[in-house]
DNA sequence: TACAATGATTGGGA
DNA sequence: TCCCAATCATTGTA
C-alpha cells in the first residue's frame, strides 16, 4: 500500500505526457546536465538488464538501490502508460459488458422458485403453485407436496452454501492477486488502473462460474418440479368405498348430478381425495353415462336400490335417511342431503319396468323394487316426488342430451330436506 | 398382451 | 370459472 504513491504520480500533462520524466529532463535538452540524466537512464536500464545475473543479495542490494533511484518514478511512468495504451486498445472493447440477460432470467427464476431471496414463502409457494396445477392437496399429495418442500429446501441450502464458498474464493483471490500485484509493482510497471481491470477480470471469472452454479440449480430445480408434476400425473384407481360415495351421489342425483362446492368438498372429504378429482369424476361420470346410458343402468339400478334400502333402513330406525356409506351419512347439519330425492324416486319408478328396466332387471333387481314399493308406502309422502318425478326422462337427460335444468324437483319433493342441509341441485 | 376401465389433462364455449 | 368433449396415460383384467 505505501508502494503506491512511487508507482504514478499523475497522468496526461507534462512533455510527451510524462511528467515525471520531463521534470527530470526538460532544462536538458541543451545542457550537459541533461546529458548527464541521460547517462542515468542508461545506467539504470543497464543495472535492471543485468540485474538477473547477479546473486540474490547483491541482486536485493540492487533492486533497493534502483527503487530509490531518482529516475526510477519517472521511468515508471512511462512504462505505465505505454502499457496502459497496448492493454486498452486490445481490451477497450471489452470493458463496458451489459448486463448478462441470461444471469438475469436465472435470478429471477431462482427467486420464483424461492431458492433465492427470503427462505419463508418462496419455496412452498412454488410447491403450492405446482399442487394447485397438478389439481389440489390430498393426503397422498401433502405427503409428496412436504416431499418437494424438503428436497427444494435441499437445493436452496447447496446453493447458498456453493455461492458462499464462491464468494469467498473470490474475495480471498482477488485479495491476493492485488497484493501480489502490488509488490510487483515494485519490480515492474503497474498502474492502479491495471490492477483494478485485474479485478474486475476475476470477479468476471467468477461470475461467470456462480452463473454455470445458478443454472445448476435451475436444472435441478426444474427436475425436481417435472418429477414432482410426473409423479401426481401417474393415477391411482379410487379405492372402492370412494366410488361407491360418489356413484351412490351420482345416482341419487341423476336428474341433476352437479355437486355444489359444499357438496364436493364432503364427498372429497367422505373418499379422501381432492375436490378437483371429485369435480374430474363427476365431469368423467356424466359423460360417459351420457355416451352409454345401456351400460350404466344396472349400475343406477343397483345404486338406487342401495339408497333406497339405506332410506327404508334409517327410517326403520326412526331417523332420517343417513347410512355409513352414503354421502350425507355424517347426519351433521352441515352435510349435503342426497337419498330420498325426486331423483331417487325417478330411479324407483324406472324400476317399475315401465321403460329400460323391464327387460334388463333381473329377479334380485327386482325384489328390490318391492322393497322400495313397500318402503315408499311405508315412509308416506312421496305421492308428490313419485309424481314430480314423472318429468323427468328415466336417466335425468333431456332431448337435448344434457341433464335437466337445475331447478329439479329434487329439492322440492325431498321429505328430508332440512333448511340447514347443502343441497347441490341448486348449484347449476 | 390386448382391451376395457378410469383418472387426468386440454381446448373451446358459455 | 365451470362444464363438455376429446384425448392421453395408466391400471386392471381376461
Amino acid at each position: 500500500m505505501d508502494e503506491q504513491p512511487r508507482l504514478m504520480h499523475s497522468h496526461g500533462v507534462g512533455m510527451a505526457g510524462h511528467p515525471g520524466l520531463s521534470q527530470h529532463m526538460q532544462d536538458g535538452t541543451g545542457g550537459t546536465d541533461g546529458e548527464g540524466r541521460k547517462q542515468d537512464i542508461g545506467d539504470i536500464l543497464q543495472q535492471i538488464m543485468t540485474i538477473t545475473d547477479q546473486s540474490l543479495d547483491e541482486a536485493q542490494a540492487r533492486k533497493h538501490a534502483l527503487n530509490c533511484h531518482r529516475m526510477k518514478p519517472a521511468l515508471f511512468n512511462v512504462l505505465c502508460e505505454i502499457k496502459e495504451k497496448t492493454v486498452l486498445s486490445i481490451r477497450g472493447a471489452q470493458e463496458e459488458e451489459p448486463p448478462d440477460a441470461q444471469l438475469m432470467r436465472l435470478d429471477n427464476m431462482l427467486l420464483a422458485e424461492g431458492v433465492s431471496g427470503p427462505e419463508k414463502g418462496g419455496g412452498s409457494a412454488a410447491a403450492a403453485a405446482a399442487a394447485a396445477a397438478a389439481g389440489g392437496a390430498g393426503s397422498d399429495n401433502s405427503a409428496e407436496h412436504s416431499d418437494y418442500r424438503a428436497k427444494l429446501s435441499q437445493i436452496r441450502q447447496i446453493y447458498h452454501t456453493e455461492l458462499e464458498k464462491y464468494e469467498q474464493a473470490c474475495n480471498e483471490f482477488t485479495t491476493h492477486v492485488m497484493n501480489l500485484l502490488r509488490e510487483q509493482s515494485r519490480t515492474r510497471p503497474i498502474s492502479p488502473k491495471e490492477i483494478e481491470r485485474m479485478v474486475s477480470i476475476i470477479h468476471r471469472k467468477f461470475s461467470s462460474i456462480q452463473m454455470q452454479l445458478k443454472q445448476s440449480t435451475c436444472e435441478a430445480v426444474m427436475i425436481l418440479r417435472s418429477r414432482f408434476l410426473d409423479a401426481r400425473r401417474k393415477r391411482r384407481n379410487f379405492n372402492k368405498q370412494a366410488t361407491e360415495i360418489l356413484n351412490e351421489y351420482f345416482y341419487s342425483h341423476l336428474s341433476n348430478p352437479y355437486p355444489s362446492e359444499e357438496a364436493k368438498e364432503e364427498l372429497a372429504k367422505k373418499c379422501s381425495i381432492t375436490v378437483s378429482q371429485v369435480s374430474n369424476w363427476f365431469g368423467n361420470k356424466r359423460i360417459r353415462y351420457k355416451k352409454n346410458i345401456g351400460k350404466f343402468q344396472e349400475e343406477a339400478n343397483m345404486y338406487a336400490a342401495k339408497t333406497a334400502v339405506n332410506a327404508a333402513n334409517a327410517s326403520a330406525h326412526g331417523s332420517q335417511a343417513n347410512s355409513p356409506s352414503t354421502p350425507n351419512s355424517a347426519g351433521s347439519a352441515g352435510s349435503f342431503n342426497m337419498s330420498n330425492s325426486g331423483d331417487l324416486f325417478m330411479s324407483v319408478q324406472s324400476l317399475n319396468g315401465d321403460s329400460y328396466q323391464g327387460a334388463q332387471v333381473g329377479a334380485n333387481v327386482q325384489s328390490q323394487v318391492d322393497t322400495l314399493r313397500h318402503v315408499i308406502s311405508q315412509t308416506g309422502g312421496y305421492s308428490d316426488g313419485l309424481a314430480a318425478s314423472q318429468m323427468y326422462s328415466p336417466q335425468g337427460i333431456n332431448a337435448n342430451g344434457g341433464w335437466q335444468d337445475a331447478t329439479t324437483p329434487s329439492s322440492v319433493t325431498s321429505p328430508t330436506e332440512g333448511p340447514g342441509s347443502v343441497h347441490s341441485d341448486t348449484s347449476n
